[in-house]
This record gives structure tokens, sequence and C-alpha cells, in this order.
DNA sequence: TGACAGTATAACTATATAGTTATATGCTGA
DNA sequence: TCAGCATATAACTATATAGTTATACTGTCA
């Protein structure tokens, strides 16, 4: 096990809002999509099911943590994954949860 | 890199839930204050400089979410770390945000 | 049994934000 | 220059929740 310093308060203001932009379901699902490839606003919307406005707050929020990155071409804007980490922060949450799950499962055995 | 098979809208939001939870400084405070290991609520109170009560509800979310557990020796309860992929993560995202940092501060070369 | 300590809960307020609707902005081609 | 499309923003509503205050619960000890 890893010894850890303490955080300061400040740095933990940074993570926590780093986990606050990952704790909404619509920006998980346009990560998601957006590990296929760029993709433009449009695609976007037509792929997590949502209203254009609302995905383009939702990419405004994404793109100020860093996590995608913004280029366009004439009319249309493409967006892209800009930090790969959130893949593993999924894939470690995912592996937890399962975990969860399954010993609360034991407790019927 | 991985190959990742697209998550279930249920699964994101379990996931979501999850860095939700990891998502208010206080329970960060809470989780990084209990990885010297299990100490009652009075204690952590004192430590993350907050209310009893507010610590009480931190404290249940993070029991739900399967992240500390509890343990009651007479009058007191003791709660402590269940989860220890909690660190990975907050380890990644201190990456990120590092790098993050680094790379903007590049923009004024 | 009563008084007290530790913890949990209820009720409330204040704040943040997801989603919506309407509109603005900016680019392209006729 | 005008029409039309893609994206962004503004204003609003509804909802969730952090924190507070008051109180209930539970166990200990005298």
């Amino acid at each position: 096990m890893k010894d850890h310093q303490s955080m300061s308060p400040e740095a933990l203001e940074l993570v926590a809002g780093r986990f606050k932009v990952l704790a909404e379901p619509v920006r998980l699902q346009i990560l998601q999509y957006l590990e296929n490839g760029e993709s433009s606003v449009t695609a976007i919307t037509q792929a997590v099911k949502s209203t254009q406005p609302n995905v383009s707050k939702h990419l405004k929020l994404l793109q100020d943590e860093g996590l995608v990155a913004r280029r366009q071409e004439g009319n249309t804007v493409y967006y892209r994954i800009a930090d790969e980490s959130i893949f593993e922060l999924c894939d470690l949450v995912c592996g937890s949860l399962k975990q969860k799950f399954i010993e609360r499962s034991t407790i019927f055995a």
C-alpha cells in the first residue's frame, strides 16, 4: 500500500471538481461516444439522445475541465477526447462497483 | 489502448453515482482522514472542521456507496475505509490535473 | 432509574445545476 | 447580401443536496 501525503483543501476542491464533471450520466455518455473518435455537436446530440443546447453546455464543462478538445471546420465543430485517463477512472469504478454488488449478493448466501 | 465495449445507460448511471459521492470536498477530506485508520464520528468531525450532523450525513452516503464501513462499540461508532480503490482514483485525477495545469502553463511559454 | 454522551434523523434554507425554449452568433453558398 | 445551417448563449424552471438547527435515539454509568 502506497503511502499518501495528505492533500490540501484547495487540492481536494480541484479533485472534487473533476469528479463532479464526471458525475453526470449524459457527460459520461458523451465521453464514451467520443472514444470512437472525434465527432460534431450534431452527431453527439443524436448519439446521446439529448438537445443541442444541452449537449453544448455539457461539452463546455468537459472542455473547461480539459477532458475534451475542440476543433472548428467551417460551420461544424468537432470535439475529441483530450484526456485518456478518464477511461482508466471508469474502469476502476466499474471494477469496484462490480465487487460491491458481488459482496452484497453474498449477504443472502 | 484497451478497447472498451460501450456501457449501458444503467451502468453509466451507477458510475456517475460513484463519481457524485466523490464530488464533495468534505467527503474527500473524510476519506483522506480515514486513510490513517478507523475513527469515531466525533474525531472525524473535528478533523474535517464540520458539524456532527453534517458528518453523519456524509458518512451515510459514503457507506451506502460501499466506500466506508461502520463498527459500533458501546456508544461510539467507528468508520473505516471499505474500498481502497478510491485512492487510486484520486491519484489518477491528481496526475491528470497536474498535467492539465502544466499544459496550460505552456500557453504562455 | 436518571443524567449524560455519541450518533442519527427530521425539517428547513440556500445554492447549484440539468434541461428547456428562445435567440444570438458565425460560417457558407447562391 | 441574403438564406440557411451549426453551434453557442441567455433566461428560466425544476430538482437535488450541503449545511444548519433542533431533536430523537441508544448505550453507559452513577
